[in-house]
DNA sequence: AAGGTCGACAACCGCAACGAA
DNA sequence: ATTCGTTGCGGTTGTCGACCT
């Protein structure tokens, strides 16, 4: 027995959404709120859509914190970064990636960024890589990394002779940091273990230990006036070389063990911190 | 001017996860 | 513990306008 649709498609309106359909939708959500309920609201709405249509047609284009518009340099920048730390689903687990690189994204929507993505900045990706493939030769390996990411960990990361072997071992094997893990977890278990951070006295932050949070480990982090901020399940491994030697780090009071994950290139820096 | 091609974006589809009953 | 409806997500397709030949 198949699974039975979401709506009957022959009663459905289907194809792009009139200016009228969306004065509705906007004017019932705005009313009523979307009720929790997405199947129901089309009906209640006195729209001949699909409940996922409007859904879509809601959070995708009628929402009013939506960013319309073309993508900034520093966009590409953090998309680029995100894709190659996270990975693509391709790697057979699942990863909501896209939604994870749209969180960073204040106002872009997972339709746009992928649409981008697929349009643009793989072609852009892939130039690179190519042109780092020629400079090394024909017969060289091509990194999973392009050459700006790299400079981009070297520029955060400095010479810390752990992250650098990291990085290293990464471009050596050509793996992503989360195909790695996947594809041989003998050798993710080689890498840097977590450390547990003590308590100290206040001081500077510094980025003085290496350390790997694993893909699937929980982790939480702490705003500054002591509730959680974040926590869930990491859906991609980083490498990582923050640890702090108080519990202040920019802005955020971290408790308990302390170990963290850094995305270069970003405004805001992820801090990854393992709950008690 | 007409037809073809390409890129950008909107929309749909199907599957897996989730949660309530 | 199981079933089933709903939601969230990535992959894919459809549409339209710009550009090229």
């Amino acid at each position: 027995m198949g699974r039975a649709p979401c709506c009957d498609k022959t009663q459905v309106k289907r194809g792009p959404w009139s200016p009228e359909e969306d004065s509705t939708l906007k004017n019932y959500i705005h009313t009523f709120g979307t009720g929790g309920n997405w199947i129901a609201l089309p009906h209640k709405a006195g729209l001949k859509r699909c409940g996922k249509s409007c859904r879509l047609r809601w959070l995708n284009y009628l929402r009013p914190d939506i960013k319309h518009g073309g993508f900034t340099e520093e966009e590409d920048n953090i998309i680029l970064t995100l894709y190659n730390t996270i990975g693509s689903r391709q790697v057979s687990i699942t990863v909501a990636m896209w939604s994870v690189i749209v969180s960073h994204l204040p106002g872009r929507t997972d339709n746009d960024v992928k649409n981008y993505w697929n349009s643009k900045l793989k072609k852009k990706l892939l130039a690179l890589n190519t042109s780092q493939a020629m400079n090394f030769g024909s017969t060289a390996p091509v990194s999973p990394f392009a050459p700006e990411l790299v400079d981009n960990y070297h520029h955060y990361y400095g010479n810390n002779p752990d992250i650098v072997s990291n990085m290293n071992y990464y471009q050596q094997n050509l793996v992503l940091p989360q195909e790695l893990l996947v594809s041989n977890p003998a050798q993710a278990s080689s890498l840097p273990s977590l450390v547990e951070v003590p308590d100290q006295a206040a001081g500077p932050c510094e980025d003085q230990a290496s350390s790997v949070l694993a893909f699937g480990d929980e982790y939480r982090v702490w705003s500054g006036n002591g509730g959680v901020e974040d926590d869930g399940f990491l859906t991609g491994l980083i490498g990582s070389g923050f640890s702090c030697t108080n519990h202040l780090l920019n802005g955020i009071d971290f408790q308990g063990k302390i170990t963290s994950g850094v995305y270069p290139n970003l405004a805001n820096p992820l801090i990854f911190a393992l709950a008690p």
